[in-house]
DNA sequence: GTGCGTAAATTACTTTATGTAACCGAGTAT
DNA sequence: ATACTCGGTTACATAAAGTAATTTACGCAC
């Protein structure tokens, strides 16, 4: 009867649990190519909404993924950037690009 | 002006897309050990209902990641496993492993 | 055959998450 | 003064997920 009693890793449940949120990984994705603003980051991901970008850099500055920084500048600027933590998971961005790359098929539009 | 106009590469967008849905990763997971039945999964992940788990198999069979397989026995019996490309999802699961042990502190149980 | 149980779902209903759009306060430009 | 940008927040609407009961198709005990 034992199914499958195998336990997932609590830390391995708590990554995907952080990664795997809606927009979590594309905002990273964008962070890896340097710090960038809060109105960047916006306008760079198509229906992605104010409302969860500031929920999303919150989850992910508190998990230590993300860091914000503020500058006092004149109007002040704000950005965002990755920690130590949040670089590496580039390897892992890049498994993701190479297994899309390998098996994503993109339905082509009419030629 | 020019705010960062770089676009995603659609392939990958597609593979998050579907990767990064809640619970799907962790079915996933689950199956790189090997066939299991929709109740071992169900019951090996706490929380995970039967509706979203249907609705997750799908869409991964869909894919071309899962396979269902019915075996045709007394009480029939229906296994989902991974195609190849599910399972060269195992790479991209090691590393998110190895990020999570590495960066992930869980906090303790009193001693 | 009646009642009971299991596996694999599905349906109806509730709760949570996300999307949309308007608004705010500080600063700057006109 | 007016309008605009940035970095948000708020209020409301829709979509996704959780909960629980029901379904279909079996086998099993009686």
């Amino acid at each position: 009867m034992a199914a499958d009693l195998t336990q997932l890793c609590p830390r391995f449940e708590k990554a995907i649990g952080l990664l795997s949120k809606r927009w979590t990984t594309l905002i990273i994705y964008r962070l890896l190519d340097g710090p960038r603003r809060f109105v960047d980051i916006e306008t760079s991901l198509s229906n992605l909404s104010g409302k969860v970008l500031s929920e999303r850099l919150k989850e992910l500055e508190e998990a230590g993924v993300v860091l914000r920084t503020v500058y006092p500048e004149k109007p002040v600027r704000i950005e965002y950037s990755l920690t130590e933590m949040g670089r590496d998971l580039a390897p892992l961005m890049d498994d993701i690009q190479g297994w899309a790359t390998r098996w994503i098929k993109i339905e082509q539009e009419q030629v």
